[in-house]
DNA sequence: CGAGTTACTTGACAATCTCAAATATCTCGG
DNA sequence: CCGAGATATTTGAGATTGTCAAGTAACTCG
């Protein structure tokens, strides 16, 4: 690889070490793991079926069965019949969950002192770049 | 927050979630963890006691036993003593421990694909802001 | 020398993750 | 309609990662 990509890798690198860092300090912050918010997070968007969850996050079913099962003994979240198909399960967020999820998104702070010291022009740039990088 | 910002830290975001993807999905086929991973590829750029590793990665350091632990089972690693402090443990990669951090860094996708889409131009543009995005 | 600090390990425990097996339910061909 | 096979979820075993508290060995400095 030529060493202009070797370099953004590398950068892209420590701009995902300090978002993980500055999500698990989130989370922390309201006394949930990761995990716990990352699904938080998803069913705040949309209830969705356990295996949608797994899905959306690369992992077993069986796995998000304990996560639920964590954020359902705190309130957070809750399982409902699935009218259309009683195997499913739709985990959906309580109003309480959906309050944390908020709350959740406006700590994440990455935005706010790496993104201020950016023009909006920059930003601009930096939001094209990205989007082109990620696909269309 | 502007919605530019905001729109910024979802794709971020978006970043964050394909590198780890692909990240663990190259040390899984090393047969490492992200962990063990993580560990080897600090080891083959330098040598360093268990604290330092812990500190790097912001775990405590008895974490960090276990993990050397693993790697050292499978030869990839080994414990050296320290000339100047008979406390301290140095970590380091074995002959074979080195290829496979080569091997992992070379197998990290990531670059490749996305990367491939932007012009060199671009590739310094977006260098730059994350340089800037970063910090001096 | 000796009190306090530092480096690493150990043990207990929680959370996350995988895999295989069990249960309940759905789907579809015959 | 019935039954075989597929699908959704859960359960249980086991590995890994992570924390914290306590233990051991070694360093530092007055």
């Amino acid at each position: 690889m030529d060493p202009l990509s070797l370099e953004v890798v590398e950068l892209i690198g420590t701009v995902v070490g300090r978002y993980y860092e500055e999500y698990e300090r989130a989370a922390a912050e309201h006394s949930l793991t990761g995990a716990q918010a990352r699904v938080l997070g998803l069913l705040a968007l949309e209830p969705m079926p356990m295996r949608q969850i797994a899905h959306k996050l690369k992992c077993e079913p069986s796995n998000i069965t304990g996560i639920v099962d964590r954020l359902e003994a705190r309130g957070l979240v809750e399982r409902r019949p699935d009218p259309a198909d009683r195997r499913v399960k739709l985990a959906a967020p309580t109003p309480d969950g959906l309050t944390t999820a908020t709350d959740l998104r406006d700590s994440l702070n990455f935005a706010r002192e790496p993104l201020a010291e950016l023009s909006a022009e920059e930003r601009t740039a930096l939001r094209d770049l990205l989007k082109r990088m990620l696909g269309a």
